[in-house]
DNA sequence: GGCCTACTGCAACTTGTTCGCAATAGCGTG
DNA sequence: CACGCTATTGCGAACAAGTTGCAGTAGGCC
């Protein structure tokens, strides 16, 4: 599988029809939400930001254009609450630091990941794919008073 | 590939006990249910299982048993699949392998994940708590035949 | 053995996600 | 630009995982 390497400024509408796919509204708008925002955002989240641009776009519609984005590699599902969170691809190099106080994800680069990729093939009869490393702790903004 | 051998023989008892938790019949059960598979199991699974042995212990006591195991850091609950799965406590060291094949779990020991540790604490301003590091690839039972 | 109350079973509920189907709207064609 | 084919949508209903309030039960200390 190719590596997708590229951040931003991907063509919905290019992606879309080389593809066979039709350039809706729905999908435009549930693209637009999600790249406006680096952050992780849940189905229903996403839902409720594309109903301030366009409230008939139905949810089900968007459950259906985050996982065509997703089959075209255009986003990215997490598991890491409760819900499902998406975000427009980035490489997985990109480790994400949760913090359990204000539930922010922060992006962080290393070269510990591919190396980590490189030792399982290594040491292992697995063949690795995607490789998501989850880190959770507390982000500089979150002062470590209170310990729950 | 070898399961990993699961980590001390917890004595539930103790650990309930010494919180001032009781000692009762579905507690234990979910424990040996646990226990007897290193597997990830969904908290529905548990739950079959644990009708096999006990059909009168209701699915909520499960839920109930699991979330005060994770509160005594007996288990661990991961969100990889659709549903959260939990298996006993390991520590961070071991990554998971999950094979999108047969969705079987492997565990696999490595340096690299201390060193990522020590890696974000070192360039961070985030400090980290547990790590968790997943890999999606094809595992060694499991030809690289179909291509989905 | 008996009492107190931490647990449990149950059933109803919440919330995320999916599905079937009729209506609609992209988009290639004439 | 109008037309028709069919991929998509909106809608409501259906699912599934997980949670909760409450009355009854059973641990464990006396």
């Amino acid at each position: 599988m190719a590596p997708r390497a590229y951040a931003v400024a991907v063509d919905l509408e290019f992606e879309l029809r080389s593809h066979g796919h039709r350039v809706t509204t729905a999908r435009r708008v549930v693209w637009d939400v999600l790249s406006a925002t680096g952050e992780h955002l849940t189905a229903p989240a996403i839902t409720s930001r594309v109903h301030v641009v366009d409230p008939s776009i139905n949810g089900a519609s968007v459950y259906r254009a985050l996982t065509l984005f997703a089959e075209l590699g255009l986003v990215r599902e997490s598991r890491y609450e409760d819900a499902s969170t998406w975000e427009p691809f980035h490489d997985d190099a990109a480790i994400h630091l949760v913090c359990s106080e204000c539930s922010r994800v922060i992006h962080h680069d290393t070269e510990l990941v591919p190396r980590l990729r490189r030792a399982i093939q290594v040491a292992t009869d697995f063949a690795p794919d995607e490789i998501d490393v989850r880190v959770l702790g507390r982000c500089g903004h979150c002062p470590a008073e209170s310990w729950t």
